[in-house]
RNA sequence: GGGGAGGUUCCCGAGCGGUCAAAGGGAACAGACUGUAAAUCUGUCGGUGAAACCUUCGGAGGUUCGAAUCCUCCCCUCCCCA
Protein backbone atom coordinates (compact mmCIF):
# COMPACT_ATOMS: atom_id res chain seq x y z
CA UNK A 1 0.00 0.00 0.00
CA UNK A 2 1.38 3.14 -1.05
CA UNK A 3 1.24 6.40 1.28
CA UNK A 4 2.03 9.46 0.74
CA UNK A 5 3.56 10.35 4.18
CA UNK A 6 7.33 9.79 4.85
CA UNK A 7 7.64 7.15 7.87
CA UNK A 8 6.70 8.30 11.50
CA UNK A 9 10.12 8.35 12.47
CA UNK A 10 11.49 10.28 9.95
CA UNK A 11 8.73 12.75 10.19
CA UNK A 12 9.33 13.34 14.33
CA UNK A 13 13.44 13.79 12.81
CA UNK A 14 12.53 16.32 10.43
CA UNK A 15 10.56 18.50 12.60
CA UNK A 16 12.92 18.67 15.32
CA UNK A 17 15.98 19.58 13.17
CA UNK A 18 16.80 22.74 11.69
CA UNK A 19 15.24 25.15 14.51
CA UNK A 20 14.49 22.85 17.35
CA UNK A 21 11.30 23.62 19.18
CA UNK A 22 12.06 24.93 22.55
CA UNK A 23 9.41 22.43 23.55
CA UNK A 24 7.23 20.16 21.91
CA UNK A 25 3.88 19.57 23.59
CA UNK A 26 3.71 16.12 23.76
CA UNK A 27 6.66 14.27 22.12
CA UNK A 28 5.01 11.28 22.96
CA UNK A 29 1.31 12.07 21.68
CA UNK A 30 2.96 13.75 18.64
CA UNK A 31 4.29 10.22 17.59
CA UNK A 32 0.85 8.56 18.11
CA UNK A 33 -1.03 11.63 16.61
CA UNK A 34 1.78 11.07 12.98
CA UNK A 35 0.92 7.29 13.16
CA UNK A 36 -2.72 7.55 13.48
CA UNK A 37 -2.79 10.26 10.47
CA UNK A 38 -0.43 7.75 8.81
CA UNK A 39 -2.32 4.81 9.15
CA UNK A 40 -5.22 6.24 7.77
CA UNK A 41 -3.49 8.50 5.29
CA UNK A 42 -4.93 11.76 6.61
CA UNK A 43 -2.70 14.79 6.54
CA UNK A 44 -2.84 16.76 10.09
CA UNK A 45 -4.25 19.64 10.37
CA UNK A 46 -1.43 22.60 11.61
CA UNK A 47 -2.02 26.30 12.86
CA UNK A 48 -0.52 29.02 13.62
CA UNK A 49 -2.55 32.20 14.21
CA UNK A 50 -1.71 35.69 13.52
CA UNK A 51 -2.73 39.10 14.58
CA UNK A 52 -4.57 41.19 12.42
CA UNK A 53 -3.74 44.20 13.47
CA UNK A 54 -0.26 44.62 12.90
CA UNK A 55 0.62 43.27 9.57
CA UNK A 56 4.00 43.08 8.97
CA UNK A 57 5.70 39.90 9.74
CA UNK A 58 9.49 39.64 10.58
CA UNK A 59 11.75 36.87 10.47
CA UNK A 60 11.05 36.31 14.25
CA UNK A 61 7.46 35.58 12.64
CA UNK A 62 9.85 33.68 10.19
CA UNK A 63 10.82 30.64 12.79
CA UNK A 64 7.48 29.43 13.48
CA UNK A 65 6.40 29.65 9.49
CA UNK A 66 9.32 27.66 8.84
CA UNK A 67 8.54 25.04 10.65
CA UNK A 68 4.53 25.53 9.38
CA UNK A 69 6.73 24.95 6.03
CA UNK A 70 8.47 21.78 7.27
CA UNK A 71 4.95 20.36 8.20
CA UNK A 72 3.44 21.27 4.81
CA UNK A 73 6.74 19.78 2.98
CA UNK A 74 5.87 16.44 4.79
CA UNK A 75 2.18 16.89 3.04
CA UNK A 76 0.30 17.88 6.28
CA UNK A 77 -2.41 21.00 6.17
CA UNK A 78 -1.26 24.26 6.78
CA UNK A 79 -4.03 26.63 8.46
CA UNK A 80 -2.53 30.00 8.64
CA UNK A 81 -5.14 32.04 11.11
CA UNK A 82 -5.31 35.87 11.02
CA UNK A 83 -7.25 37.16 13.97
CA UNK A 84 -9.37 40.02 12.49
CA UNK A 85 -12.34 39.50 15.24
CA UNK A 86 -10.58 40.76 18.30
CA UNK A 87 -8.72 43.61 15.48
CA UNK A 88 -12.15 44.25 14.77
CA UNK A 89 -13.23 45.39 18.52
CA UNK A 90 -10.04 46.58 19.54
CA UNK A 91 -9.09 46.91 23.09
CA UNK A 92 -9.71 49.92 24.93
CA UNK A 93 -7.34 48.55 27.67
CA UNK A 94 -4.49 50.94 28.94
CA UNK A 95 -1.93 48.41 28.19
CA UNK A 96 -2.41 48.82 24.60
CA UNK A 97 -4.46 51.57 23.91
CA UNK A 98 -2.61 51.84 20.69
CA UNK A 99 -4.19 49.45 19.09
CA UNK A 100 -6.29 50.35 17.14
CA UNK A 101 -9.67 49.15 16.47
CA UNK A 102 -9.87 47.75 12.58
CA UNK A 103 -12.45 47.87 9.86
CA UNK A 104 -13.53 45.54 7.59
CA UNK A 105 -11.69 47.15 4.80
CA UNK A 106 -8.79 47.29 6.83
CA UNK A 107 -9.02 43.78 7.31
CA UNK A 108 -8.94 43.10 4.34
CA UNK A 109 -6.34 45.30 3.19
CA UNK A 110 -3.98 43.08 5.67
CA UNK A 111 -5.08 39.87 4.63
CA UNK A 112 -3.67 41.21 1.17
CA UNK A 113 -0.43 41.81 2.53
CA UNK A 114 -0.03 38.52 4.89
CA UNK A 115 -0.17 36.99 1.57
CA UNK A 116 2.62 38.33 0.37
CA UNK A 117 4.62 37.92 3.39
CA UNK A 118 3.79 34.47 4.48
CA UNK A 119 3.80 33.06 0.96
CA UNK A 120 7.98 33.73 0.63
CA UNK A 121 7.55 30.60 2.69
CA UNK A 122 4.69 28.78 2.48
CA UNK A 123 3.14 26.94 -0.76
CA UNK A 124 0.33 28.76 -1.24
CA UNK A 125 -1.44 25.68 -2.85
CA UNK A 126 -0.63 23.91 0.10
CA UNK A 127 -2.14 26.65 2.75
CA UNK A 128 -5.51 27.51 3.87
CA UNK A 129 -5.94 31.28 5.19
CA UNK A 130 -8.94 31.55 7.75
CA UNK A 131 -10.43 34.75 9.27
CA UNK A 132 -11.43 33.76 13.16
CA UNK A 133 -14.48 36.37 12.68
CA UNK A 134 -15.68 33.65 10.31
CA UNK A 135 -16.73 31.35 13.70
CA UNK A 136 -16.48 33.91 16.24
CA UNK A 137 -18.98 36.09 14.31
CA UNK A 138 -21.96 34.17 13.91
CA UNK A 139 -21.46 32.78 17.85
CA UNK A 140 -24.16 33.98 20.14
CA UNK A 141 -23.92 35.21 23.95
CA UNK A 142 -25.36 31.16 24.78
CA UNK A 143 -22.60 29.85 22.84
CA UNK A 144 -20.20 32.03 24.55
CA UNK A 145 -21.02 31.97 27.76
CA UNK A 146 -20.59 28.20 27.44
CA UNK A 147 -16.89 28.34 26.58
CA UNK A 148 -16.51 31.04 29.64
CA UNK A 149 -17.99 27.94 31.37
CA UNK A 150 -14.90 25.54 30.73
CA UNK A 151 -11.64 27.30 32.31
CA UNK A 152 -11.66 29.16 35.59
CA UNK A 153 -10.45 32.62 36.60
CA UNK A 154 -7.92 30.85 39.07
CA UNK A 155 -6.59 28.66 35.55
CA UNK A 156 -6.49 31.94 33.45
CA UNK A 157 -4.70 34.04 36.62
CA UNK A 158 -1.75 31.69 35.99
CA UNK A 159 -0.83 33.28 33.10
CA UNK A 160 2.14 34.75 33.42
CA UNK A 161 1.46 38.62 32.37
CA UNK A 162 -1.66 38.12 33.82
CA UNK A 163 -0.34 37.16 37.43
CA UNK A 164 2.14 40.27 37.38
CA UNK A 165 -0.17 42.62 36.10
CA UNK A 166 -2.65 41.38 38.78
CA UNK A 167 0.19 41.84 41.67
CA UNK A 168 1.53 44.86 40.54
CA UNK A 169 -2.22 46.75 40.76
CA UNK A 170 -2.32 47.42 36.90
CA UNK A 171 -5.53 46.74 34.75
CA UNK A 172 -6.79 44.06 32.89
CA UNK A 173 -10.13 44.24 31.12
CA UNK A 174 -12.17 41.51 30.58
CA UNK A 175 -11.82 41.65 26.81
CA UNK A 176 -8.12 40.41 27.36
CA UNK A 177 -8.72 38.45 29.88
CA UNK A 178 -11.25 36.61 27.55
CA UNK A 179 -8.96 37.06 24.71
CA UNK A 180 -7.06 33.37 25.51
CA UNK A 181 -10.62 31.81 25.38
CA UNK A 182 -11.48 32.84 21.92
CA UNK A 183 -8.25 32.45 20.50
CA UNK A 184 -8.02 28.67 22.03
CA UNK A 185 -11.33 28.09 20.67
CA UNK A 186 -9.71 28.67 17.30
CA UNK A 187 -8.57 25.50 17.33
CA UNK A 188 -11.61 24.13 18.17
CA UNK A 189 -13.08 25.85 15.03
CA UNK A 190 -10.61 24.56 12.97
CA UNK A 191 -9.87 21.15 14.54
CA UNK A 192 -6.30 21.85 14.79
CA UNK A 193 -3.70 18.87 15.51
CA UNK A 194 -1.09 20.51 15.76
CA UNK A 195 -0.10 24.38 16.89
CA UNK A 196 2.79 26.16 16.63
CA UNK A 197 3.86 29.41 17.98
CA UNK A 198 6.02 31.54 19.55
CA UNK A 199 7.36 30.22 23.27
CA UNK A 200 6.00 32.97 24.85
CA UNK A 201 2.66 31.91 23.46
CA UNK A 202 2.65 28.70 25.56
CA UNK A 203 -0.49 29.24 27.68
CA UNK A 204 -2.59 30.55 24.92
CA UNK A 205 -1.68 27.22 23.35
CA UNK A 206 -2.53 24.98 26.35
CA UNK A 207 -5.14 26.91 27.08
CA UNK A 208 -6.10 25.30 23.70
CA UNK A 209 -5.29 21.81 24.50
CA UNK A 210 -7.99 22.00 27.55
CA UNK A 211 -11.19 23.69 25.51
CA UNK A 212 -10.46 21.10 22.29
CA UNK A 213 -11.21 18.80 25.11
CA UNK A 214 -14.03 20.31 27.05
CA UNK A 215 -15.66 20.22 23.34
CA UNK A 216 -14.84 16.76 22.91
CA UNK A 217 -11.56 17.02 20.27
CA UNK A 218 -8.25 15.42 20.87
CA UNK A 219 -6.46 18.35 22.49
CA UNK A 220 -3.50 19.67 19.79
CA UNK A 221 0.31 18.91 20.02
CA UNK A 222 2.58 21.97 20.20
CA UNK A 223 5.38 23.38 18.98
CA UNK A 224 6.48 26.16 20.64
CA UNK A 225 9.39 27.63 18.46
CA UNK A 226 12.02 30.09 20.23
CA UNK A 227 11.95 34.13 19.77
CA UNK A 228 14.40 35.92 18.18
CA UNK A 229 15.83 38.86 19.65
CA UNK A 230 15.20 42.35 17.26
CA UNK A 231 18.53 43.79 16.04
CA UNK A 232 18.95 45.99 19.24
CA UNK A 233 19.87 42.56 20.88
CA UNK A 234 17.76 43.70 23.98
CA UNK A 235 13.83 43.33 23.21
CA UNK A 236 12.36 40.53 21.53
CA UNK A 237 11.90 40.94 18.24
CA UNK A 238 8.66 43.76 17.80
CA UNK A 239 7.40 46.04 15.49
CA UNK A 240 6.42 48.50 17.94
CA UNK A 241 9.98 48.95 18.78
CA UNK A 242 11.34 49.11 15.69
CA UNK A 243 13.79 46.10 15.78
CA UNK A 244 12.68 44.38 13.30
CA UNK A 245 13.59 42.86 10.06
CA UNK A 246 10.72 42.56 7.57
CA UNK A 247 10.21 39.56 5.63
CA UNK A 248 9.31 41.68 2.83
CA UNK A 249 12.29 43.75 3.43
CA UNK A 250 14.54 45.09 -0.03
CA UNK A 251 17.71 42.79 -0.20
CA UNK A 252 19.96 45.64 0.66
CA UNK A 253 17.65 46.67 3.36
CA UNK A 254 17.99 43.50 4.92
CA UNK A 255 21.28 42.96 4.19
CA UNK A 256 22.16 46.01 6.11
CA UNK A 257 20.32 45.22 9.11
CA UNK A 258 21.71 41.87 10.10
CA UNK A 259 25.19 43.59 9.47
CA UNK A 260 23.86 45.97 12.15
CA UNK A 261 23.20 43.57 14.61
CA UNK A 262 25.36 43.48 17.74
CA UNK A 263 27.95 40.41 17.66
CA UNK A 264 26.10 38.51 20.83
CA UNK A 265 23.67 37.80 18.53
CA UNK A 266 25.35 35.87 15.53
CA UNK A 267 24.84 32.99 17.11
CA UNK A 268 21.15 33.65 17.74
CA UNK A 269 20.61 35.00 14.31
CA UNK A 270 22.22 32.40 12.41
CA UNK A 271 20.62 29.50 14.37
CA UNK A 272 17.39 30.38 14.10
CA UNK A 273 17.24 32.53 10.77
CA UNK A 274 19.77 30.97 8.30
CA UNK A 275 17.72 27.74 7.99
CA UNK A 276 21.15 25.45 8.23
CA UNK A 277 21.75 22.61 10.11
CA UNK A 278 23.47 22.19 13.44
CA UNK A 279 26.64 21.59 12.17
CA UNK A 280 26.78 24.26 9.27
CA UNK A 281 25.91 26.60 12.17
CA UNK A 282 29.28 25.26 14.38
CA UNK A 283 31.03 25.65 11.21
CA UNK A 284 30.47 28.74 10.60
CA UNK A 285 30.45 30.20 13.93
CA UNK A 286 33.78 28.56 14.79
CA UNK A 287 35.34 31.48 12.39
CA UNK A 288 36.90 34.08 14.17
CA UNK A 289 36.11 36.76 12.36
CA UNK A 290 32.53 37.98 13.34
CA UNK A 291 32.31 40.57 10.54
CA UNK A 292 33.05 37.63 7.85
CA UNK A 293 30.25 34.97 9.70
CA UNK A 294 27.92 38.31 9.54
CA UNK A 295 28.36 38.83 6.07
CA UNK A 296 27.49 35.00 5.31
CA UNK A 297 24.62 34.77 7.16
CA UNK A 298 23.63 37.75 6.03
CA UNK A 299 23.52 36.65 2.41
CA UNK A 300 22.27 33.59 3.22
CA UNK A 301 19.18 35.41 4.93
CA UNK A 302 18.30 37.67 2.11
CA UNK A 303 18.75 34.84 0.07
CA UNK A 304 15.54 32.87 1.53
CA UNK A 305 13.50 35.89 0.96
CA UNK A 306 14.55 37.02 -2.34
CA UNK A 307 15.39 34.35 -5.09
CA UNK A 308 18.03 34.88 -7.95
CA UNK A 309 19.66 37.98 -5.55
CA UNK A 310 23.22 37.87 -5.82
CA UNK A 311 25.23 37.29 -2.55
CA UNK A 312 28.30 39.25 -3.72
CA UNK A 313 26.92 42.09 -5.25
CA UNK A 314 24.96 43.02 -2.59
CA UNK A 315 28.22 42.28 -0.31
CA UNK A 316 30.17 44.47 -2.78
CA UNK A 317 27.41 47.36 -2.58
CA UNK A 318 26.92 47.53 1.11
CA UNK A 319 30.69 47.93 1.16
CA UNK A 320 30.78 50.72 -1.27
CA UNK A 321 28.01 52.05 0.53
CA UNK A 322 29.03 52.09 4.19
CA UNK A 323 32.87 51.00 4.76
CA UNK A 324 33.78 53.29 1.21
CA UNK A 325 30.97 55.98 2.34
CA UNK A 326 30.02 55.72 -1.52
CA UNK A 327 26.61 57.48 -2.95
CA UNK A 328 24.06 55.16 -4.72
CA UNK A 329 23.32 55.88 -8.01
CA UNK A 330 21.15 58.41 -9.76
CA UNK A 331 19.63 55.00 -11.14
CA UNK A 332 19.71 53.40 -8.19
CA UNK A 333 17.89 56.34 -6.42
CA UNK A 334 15.01 56.32 -9.01
CA UNK A 335 14.88 52.80 -9.00
CA UNK A 336 13.48 52.71 -5.02
CA UNK A 337 11.60 55.48 -5.18
CA UNK A 338 13.47 58.06 -3.62
CA UNK A 339 13.24 61.20 -5.33
CA UNK A 340 11.83 64.59 -4.87
CA UNK A 341 10.66 66.94 -7.55
CA UNK A 342 11.91 70.32 -5.98
CA UNK A 343 9.05 73.03 -7.10
CA UNK A 344 12.12 75.69 -7.67
CA UNK A 345 15.54 75.89 -8.83
CA UNK A 346 16.74 76.96 -5.47
CA UNK A 347 14.81 75.45 -2.58
CA UNK A 348 15.66 75.25 1.38
CA UNK A 349 17.71 72.52 2.29
CA UNK A 350 15.66 71.62 5.32
CA UNK A 351 11.93 72.03 3.49
CA UNK A 352 13.93 69.36 1.07
CA UNK A 353 14.66 66.81 3.73
CA UNK A 354 11.74 67.06 5.53
CA UNK A 355 9.75 66.87 2.18
CA UNK A 356 11.15 63.84 1.29
CA UNK A 357 10.48 62.08 4.42
CA UNK A 358 14.02 62.13 5.51
CA UNK A 359 12.96 64.45 8.93
CA UNK A 360 10.02 64.67 10.46
CA UNK A 361 10.14 68.19 10.21
CA UNK A 362 11.68 71.25 9.21
CA UNK A 363 13.28 71.74 12.82
CA UNK A 364 14.48 67.97 13.36
CA UNK A 365 15.94 68.52 9.55
CA UNK A 366 17.73 71.97 10.79
CA UNK A 367 19.10 70.02 13.82
CA UNK A 368 20.34 67.13 11.39
CA UNK A 369 22.19 69.80 9.17
CA UNK A 370 24.09 71.41 12.44
CA UNK A 371 24.70 68.28 13.78
CA UNK A 372 26.76 67.70 10.43
CA UNK A 373 24.57 64.40 9.49
CA UNK A 374 23.74 66.32 5.34
CA UNK A 375 25.82 66.11 2.53
CA UNK A 376 25.07 66.69 -1.20
CA UNK A 377 26.94 64.80 -4.03
CA UNK A 378 29.33 63.93 -1.12
CA UNK A 379 29.92 67.04 0.43
CA UNK A 380 28.92 67.87 3.70
CA UNK A 381 27.45 70.59 4.66
CA UNK A 382 27.71 72.21 7.71
CA UNK A 383 25.89 75.29 9.63
CA UNK A 384 27.61 77.83 8.22
CA UNK A 385 26.74 76.58 4.38
CA UNK A 386 23.48 79.00 3.17
CA UNK A 387 20.81 76.30 3.06
CA UNK A 388 19.47 77.29 -0.02
CA UNK A 389 20.23 74.74 -2.35
CA UNK A 390 20.56 75.31 -6.48
CA UNK A 391 19.47 72.72 -8.09
CA UNK A 392 21.07 73.03 -11.59
CA UNK A 393 21.66 69.07 -11.98
CA UNK A 394 20.00 66.09 -10.11
CA UNK A 395 21.43 66.08 -6.32
CA UNK A 396 22.22 63.70 -4.34
CA UNK A 397 21.25 64.57 -0.57
CA UNK A 398 22.60 61.76 1.80
CA UNK A 399 21.04 62.08 6.19
CA UNK A 400 22.69 60.21 8.26
CA UNK A 401 23.82 56.95 7.72
CA UNK A 402 21.35 55.62 5.50
CA UNK A 403 18.94 57.80 4.29
CA UNK A 404 19.53 58.92 0.44
CA UNK A 405 17.39 60.72 -1.54
CA UNK A 406 17.30 62.68 -5.18
CA UNK A 407 16.80 66.00 -5.87
CA UNK A 408 15.83 67.53 -9.13
CA UNK A 409 13.47 69.70 -10.79
CA UNK A 410 12.51 68.55 -14.27
CA UNK A 411 12.57 65.37 -15.96
CA UNK A 412 14.73 66.60 -18.14
CA UNK A 413 17.67 66.63 -15.91
CA UNK A 414 16.61 62.91 -14.83
CA UNK A 415 17.52 62.04 -18.41
CA UNK A 416 20.56 64.06 -19.16
CA UNK A 417 21.90 62.98 -16.17
CA UNK A 418 24.88 64.69 -14.54
C1' G B 1 -22.82 52.05 47.15
C1' G B 2 -18.88 54.35 50.79
C1' G B 3 -13.67 55.89 51.68
C1' G B 4 -8.67 56.80 49.80
C1' A B 5 -4.70 57.37 45.91
C1' G B 6 -3.69 58.71 41.00
C1' G B 7 -3.81 60.29 35.33
C1' U B 8 2.66 64.85 32.95
C1' U B 9 5.86 65.24 26.51
C1' C B 10 7.68 57.81 22.77
C1' C B 11 8.19 55.03 27.92
C1' C B 12 9.32 55.54 33.25
C1' G B 13 9.14 59.65 36.34
C1' A B 14 9.88 64.79 38.90
C1' G B 15 7.23 69.35 39.09
C1' C B 16 2.40 71.45 42.70
C1' G B 17 0.75 79.64 40.85
C1' G B 18 5.34 82.87 37.33
C1' U B 19 12.36 81.50 36.50
C1' C B 20 8.13 75.26 32.58
C1' A B 21 8.33 73.26 26.11
C1' A B 22 8.42 71.20 31.68
C1' A B 23 14.24 68.02 36.09
C1' G B 24 16.29 62.98 35.85
C1' G B 25 16.56 58.21 33.51
C1' G B 26 15.50 54.98 29.32
C1' A B 27 14.57 54.62 24.18
C1' A B 28 15.54 57.04 19.68
C1' C B 29 18.38 60.11 16.25
C1' A B 30 23.06 62.46 14.87
C1' G B 31 28.55 63.27 15.29
C1' A B 32 33.58 61.16 16.73
C1' C B 33 35.95 56.29 17.08
C1' U B 34 34.83 51.57 14.28
C1' G B 35 33.51 46.21 11.37
C1' U B 36 26.47 50.51 9.82
C1' A B 37 29.37 45.36 16.08
C1' A B 38 30.07 46.36 21.20
C1' A B 39 31.96 49.88 24.62
C1' U B 40 33.00 55.04 25.13
C1' C B 41 32.64 60.39 24.51
C1' U B 42 29.63 64.55 22.53
C1' G B 43 25.18 66.77 20.80
C1' U B 44 19.89 66.66 19.76
C1' C B 45 15.28 65.01 21.23
C1' G B 46 6.83 69.66 20.29
C1' G B 47 5.90 73.11 15.88
C1' U B 48 6.76 77.59 12.84
C1' G B 49 13.02 79.44 7.83
C1' A B 50 16.11 83.59 13.11
C1' A B 51 13.10 86.11 16.52
C1' A B 52 8.92 86.39 18.81
C1' C B 53 5.05 83.42 18.74
C1' C B 54 1.88 78.87 18.54
C1' U B 55 0.20 73.94 20.47
C1' U B 56 1.23 70.50 24.78
C1' C B 57 0.85 68.19 31.23
C1' G B 58 -6.85 62.90 31.06
C1' G B 59 -11.54 66.17 29.12
C1' A B 60 -14.70 70.60 29.57
C1' G B 61 -15.39 75.01 32.11
C1' G B 62 -13.75 78.70 36.00
C1' U B 63 -10.43 81.81 39.45
C1' U B 64 -6.02 84.84 38.39
C1' C B 65 -2.15 89.91 35.24
C1' G B 66 -0.43 84.70 34.87
C1' A B 67 -2.16 77.62 35.71
C1' A B 68 0.85 71.27 34.51
C1' U B 69 0.25 73.57 39.32
C1' C B 70 -5.92 76.45 42.65
C1' C B 71 -11.67 75.56 42.08
C1' U B 72 -16.09 72.93 39.71
C1' C B 73 -18.05 69.10 36.82
C1' C B 74 -16.95 64.88 33.80
C1' C B 75 -13.98 60.55 31.99
C1' C B 76 -10.37 56.77 33.16
C1' U B 77 -7.09 53.60 36.53
C1' C B 78 -5.66 51.44 41.24
C1' C B 79 -6.46 50.24 46.56
C1' C B 80 -9.64 49.42 50.94
C1' C B 81 -14.66 48.56 52.80
C1' A B 82 -19.70 46.76 51.29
Amino acid sequence: MSNIFPTVQEQLARLKESVEPTEIVSEDELAVRLDKARSANRPLRVKQGFDASSPDLHIGHGVSIWKLKTFQDLGHQVVFVIGDFTAMIGDPSGKSKTRPVLTREQVEENARTYHSQVFKILDPDKTEIRFNSEWHGKRNIYDFLELCSHHTVRRMLERDDFWKRFNAELPITMLEFLYPLLQAYDSVALKADVEVGGSDQKFNLVLGRHIQRAYGQDPQLLFLMPLMRGTDGNEKMSKSLGNTIGLIDEPGDMYGKIMSISDDLLKEYYTFASGSGATEIEAALSSDDPYKIKHDLAKIIVSRYHTGVDGDALENEFLSRFRDKGLPTIEELVESGNIVKAENDVEWLPRLISSAGAAKSNGEANRLIKSGAVSINGEKITGKDSLDVKIEKPLIIKVGKRRFFLVYTSEEQLRQKS
